[in-house]
DNA sequence: CGCAATTTTGACGTAGTTCAACACGTGTGG
DNA sequence: CCACACGTGTTGAACTACGTCAAAATTGCG
């Protein structure tokens, strides 16, 4: 018993609202601003999400925009033969349902990894609120934009793969830099993420997975134990996965 | 000499506006309405760009935002040891530059496959004039929404492949779509792409994609006369790629 | 503690890569 | 007009990385 760890609520660190994905459109609201009526409904803070628990489910009609406020989400897709594929992973700061406004409806099914939260905003709310405020539609636009470039970005380092290591090492980079907010990478931290999860997102099989970690580690590049995942060797990574920055 | 094919003006079918992306924020203007001063500059229709030229380069500021009317782009990127590595395609009524909203400069460089056109809204303008009329804004909320879903669609197909045929096929189709601006599936027409560029984009060998094209003709699937493309059995090839639609 | 889920390891088969040769079309210069 | 280089696409043979199947090791949970 050394901390809450076995109490539900998630007592994980929240992203701080100025680095999070949302921020552009929560603060014209938590600033009051421009006298513009809103109910209390319009944002609702860190809604608790239990780990496996979905906060939407793929089809449902899109009531609310949401941005992890801490823990980690998987978005997957059930595919016609019945198969679970996940389409990627959510770090705290970043969207979920963004891509839900061009069809009304959630496009994929969102399941906290970890005992998570989110933060919510009402869409209903929102469009009235956006129709007085032109500068919050230029937000979305731009975090839209932004996700667009992310996702097309994340898509450019898989499918360019030379080798599966290349493609592996790429997403661990990802995923340490995505959990600084990328602010920095992140040199040691928890990777939430099942063996499972990570071989069905990269497209191949949890014993190419295991085997491909050994072999890092026996390297010297990273330290595994369980899900604490350090970096030994950020810059010959970086090598290895063929980027810069 | 049996068409205006040696001249280098693209002949090409140009889409209808009503089937092309931008005409959420083209036909607002186009019609005139609420009165909103707008400089002729504006709207550019159909600028011609010879094949191999680039309509803008990655790094470049944003000035415009294109849309495809004719031909096909590629969008490239280079890799820091100096490989070229295609990011995607656009066909007639899809966005080019759309994901350089929140940086204010392309994020990569768009080239004509065949001799092409692209119309362009010029984004001074766009911004003065979308500060004006907020349906705008919506508007290009909503295809940058759609055009998030889609690019994670594709990702999750090309990154999701059991192998290279299904990964291979399910490209054909996705393209076969396109070409049709999504309304059916067209199933004989010019794949102006290089062997080489679609190798690289899918992330296989030019050996390999000759190979598996050879295949599926002897299969009876395709039939490939140069870059002409016949779909010869729609039905067996979406399940071979392991989809619906 | 003990069972189930997750992860690792081993042995072997296969899909895709690599290297190399060839075929075709187009443009260039003698 | 032919000779030649060059870009693009196809094909073959040998190699290798990843998948498959099977079983052991570790972790987490009741």
């Amino acid at each position: 018993m050394k901390s809450g760890k076995k109490n539900k609520k998630p007592d994980a660190d929240y992203v701080a609202c100025k680095n999070c994905g949302m921020e552009p459109i929560c603060r014209p609201v938590a600033t009051g601003g421009q006298n513009v009526p809103l109910s209390d409904a319009y944002l609702n803070r860190r809604n608790v999400v239990l780990a496996g628990e979905s906060l939407f489910a793929r089809g449902e009609a899109m009531t609310n925009l949401y941005a992890v406020s801490s823990g980690v989400f998987r978005i997957v897709q059930i595919s016609p033969d019945g198969e679970e594929h996940v389409l990627g992973f959510r770090f705290p700061g970043e969207l979920l349902g963004d891509d839900a406004f061009y069809s009304g409806s959630y496009s994929y099914t969102a399941i906290a990894i970890t005992d998570s939260s989110a933060c919510s905003v009402l869409m209903k709310e929102f469009n009235a609120c956006s129709e007085l405020v032109p500068s919050m539609q230029r937000n979305i636009i731009e975090l839209l934009s932004r996700q667009n470039h992310n996702i097309q970005q994340q898509m450019s380092v898989l499918v360019a793969r030379k080798n599966a290591e290349q493609q592996l090492v790429a997403f661990l980079l990802n995923i340490a830099r995505r959990q600084m907010a990328n602010e920095g990478l992140a040199r040691r931290f928890d990777l939430a993420i099942s063996r499972d999860s990570i071989a069905n997102f990269l497209g191949f099989r949890r014993e190419t997975l295991s085997r491909l970690l050994s072999r890092l580690q026996k390297k010297g590049l990273i330290r595994l134990d369980a899900r604490q995942l350090e970096l030994l060797d950020p810059v010959e990574l970086s090598r290895l996965a063929g980027q810069q920055a």
